[in-house]
DNA sequence: AAGCATATGTGAAATATTTCTCAAACTGTA
DNA sequence: TACAGTTTGAGAAATATTTCACATATGCTT
């Protein structure tokens, strides 16, 4: 058990982790095994065990893990005991979904600021939340001290956002934009590109349709 | 240069690479060097080049890479000199985002088909696209040999839509519900939770803005 | 044509990550 | 209380991945 120089993978997979033992507590389960969550996710129990042995001993021998407890303790590892403001930058089709998307009220972030630089979008209300003007990101990121940022707009105008949004304080962007984004060693980033993952599949999908296509 | 058994991990840096090198396409930049590919991604050029040379020589010494020529042989080892046919499974706010968004044309992929189980959806145009009842799946996917499908349905009925749509034949899913899918062997499955993200994040951000709210 | 600068591809070395294994601890049962 | 069945946490071993370092090849300049 260290406490710093916590492998980054090893971060990525508490929030899996967290999610399925969210869906336990949903079905009312009380207690949980390492081998039983692994099963649930495709994940091996000893990684599990030794992901968790880098913070501190949850669970019980012979019993597992108490559900509810394991919850507070990732909780309270990911900074989840509060909760984050996140603003949405662009507000087409994908800012306009993340904006009214229901799965993050309950998860520790509610989106309080949505942007656009398309002056007949501005004053438009997404979810209850009105759309502003672009040119007051700074000065609203500052003053209600945002730090999260989700980037919807298209690949050609994200650099020029993430320096923007960078300046005004934020240190943690989840990208939509298509591109590599450029920041400070302080400001972490991670993408989302439904194209990326598509395309590390049809590597493995070789193309036996062909046979379909064969003459008689 | 070996052929099969390649890293999963380095399969899914090939788009990666794809997409900065489209980009230099864009720009008309005819020749690039892994040094220089591996800056605009924040990652090392050895690694660029022991990627690649899981393939094959596709640079000269002293010189670099034609971009042009890179990008058709990753498309080729991607299975991307062709397209694919994707299906949408769910017609909320995303399954709306995706089947509008412009960035599948020209990396290979074209969703041709949309479903929802919601009667008052079904036969409204997305894109062009009419939503087709939830119960057609099966038939539309098998008659149209589709293989490849996005899940964007709440987490409750993933698995069983899942279920659904690997009988119909599809091999890999890129799945937008919160939630670990159990699927056989010959299926890939990808996800994206921009929630798992985000939290993934807010472990890198320690509290200090508790100093802002501190009595003067 | 020679010399310098640049850049690849690749074994070897260094790191990182996962899996193995098992002592120790807990529960339930007799 | 003793015993059987579970399950954790963690050191050791096994794998996987990344980085290093350099021979070799190319282009450019003089």
């Amino acid at each position: 058990m260290s406490v710093d120089n916590i492998p980054k993978i090893v971060i990525s997979r508490l929030p899996v982790y967290l999610r399925a033992l969210n869906r336990m507590v949903q079905n009312s389960q009380l207690v949980t095994s390492s081998h039983e969550l692994g099963k649930a996710l495709g994940i091996s129990s000893a990684q599990i065990r030794k992901d968790l042995s880098h913070f501190g001993e949850f669970g019980k021998q012979g019993t597992g893990y108490q559900v509810e407890f394991l919850i507070t303790q990732l909780r309270q590892i990911l900074n989840l005991d509060r909760e984050w403001e996140v603003a949405v930058i662009g507000s087409g089709d994908i800012g306009h979904a993340i904006t009214r998307y229901q799965g993050f009220a309950d998860r520790g972030f509610r989106v309080t600021a949505i942007f656009d630089s398309d002056p007949s979008k501005v004053g438009t209300k997404i979810n209850g939340l009105e759309v502003q003007p672009a040119d007051d990101i700074i000065k609203v990121l500052r003053e209600r001290n945002i730090q999260i940022a989700m980037l919807a707009i298209p690949a050609e105008y994200a650099q020029s956002a993430t320096d923007t949004i960078v300046e005004a304080g934020v240190r943690a962007i989840l990208s939509y934009a298509p591109i590599s984004l450029n920041v400070p060693d302080h400001v972490k980033v991670r993408y989302i590109d439904p194209v990326t993952h598509l395309q590390s599949m049809t590597f493995y999908l070789s193309t036996e349709d062909d046979l379909l296509t064969q003459p008689l």
